[in-house]
DNA sequence: AAAAGCTCCAACCGCCCATAT
DNA sequence: CATATGGGCGGTTGGAGCTTT
């Protein structure tokens, strides 16, 4: 049933290629041109897989690839594309000639990157981090004030976004220690539930099993007024500053639906609400149409505008006062 | 000089969808 | 129709080379 192996994966070679390998696949492709990797092994007398040969020759050996550093106007095109469309590498890589999906991710995950931390914008979101923070206080229902609010400052100032993240983590301790608090006593039920309105936006239902469960921000009540979505779309705590603002700005969202919440979860849409952001982008994708704008990028870029149309009708408030630069 | 830490990138992994059998 | 592979893609990793201590 179905079709034959293209190799037996256990015995061919893998690991770093060496000069000769690469001469019998130029040879193979001078003399056969690309068609079926599978066959590409046997007929250019490699032992290598037929996805392996593939790999190298898209990612090293064609000849229209550039093998030298990314120039300024490349740079500036990968960090638009990226704020545009995410990281879809393959899509970013085809409007830079001569470049792969491979080296563009590499330069993004080693120098772009990093350099947009140390800016002090968020390299998901490209939201510097300052907006985030104050996006943060908002949403929380606890904003930052006084010397805390100073320490996050001093934090962006010095582009740190580690400390920052730390002062974070620490505010939101504070904040569960005063739910804590706040749930040990015994309240008037009134100022209880007006207390609890506050809160209701971090519950979540464990719709799978029944069961009532929290997030991980504050695990240990159950709200009056909460909000339901399923367990697999809770926000685990952050590990790197790069999931850092997916988490803070998961919480608006936690009254949505599945669909809601992916579509308003694209990298780069949520930038995209101010007509000072969404028109140079516009402008980019006009110019591409009379270029060669693949169709599936000129689908998919369709359809985010589409979605940044629907979510400004369905959340004008939510998307007006905290998605705007 | 040597060890530890960091950067970079080629190569691999695993997933998804299309397609062959 | 069911099943397995091909091809494409984004995410991750191993290790060579470089820098810092």
């Amino acid at each position: 049933m179905g079709r034959p192996p293209c190799c037996n994966k256990a015995n061919v070679k893998r690991g770093p290629w060496t000069p000769e390998e690469d001469a019998k696949i130029l040879a193979y492709v001078a003399s056969h041109g690309i068609g079926n990797w599978t066959l590409v092994p046997q007929k250019a007398g490699l032992n290598r897989c037929g996805k392996s040969c593939r790999l190298r020759w898209t990612n090293y050996l064609r000849p229209d690839l550039k093998h030298d550093n990314f120039t300024p106007e490349e740079e500036e095109c990968i960090l638009e594309l990226h704020r545009t469309i995410g990281s879809r590498w393959s899509l970013i890589a085809k409007r830079l000639p001569g470049r792969t999906d491979n080296d563009v991710k590499n330069y993004w995950n080693t120098k772009l990157k990093k350099k947009l931390m140390k800016m002090g914008i968020d390299p998901l979101t490209h939201k510097p981090f300052s907006q985030i923070v104050t996006e943060y206080g908002m949403i929380s229902g606890f904003p930052c004030t006084g010397n805390k609010n100073a320490l996050l400052h001093t934090s962006l100032a010095r582009a740190e976004p580690y400390l920052l993240i730390e002062e974070l983590s620490r505010a939101k301790e504070v904040n569960k220690q005063m739910i804590e608090k706040f749930h040990s006593r015994d309240h008037d039920p009134f100022l209880r539930n007006h207390q609890w309105n506050s809160m209701a936006q971090f519950q979540v239902v464990n719709q799978e099993n029944g069961s009532s469960t929290s997030s991980e921000s504050s695990s240990s009540f159950v709200s009056p007024m909460t909000y339901s979505c399923k367990r697999s779309q809770i926000q685990i705590a952050p590990s790197s500053p790069s999931e850092f603002s997916e988490y803070i700005l998961g919480d608006p969202f936690s009254s949505m639906d599945t669909d809601q919440m992916s579509e308003c979860r694209t990298p780069g849409l949520l930038s995209s609400n101010n007509d000072s952001v969404a028109r140079p982008k516009l402008a980019l994708l006009e110019n591409e149409k009379d270029t060669e704008l693949p169709a599936a990028a000129e689908s998919f870029v369709d359809g985010i505008l589409a979605h940044d149309n629907q979510m400004r009708l369905g959340f004008p408030n939510i998307l007006d006062e905290y998605y705007d630069y």
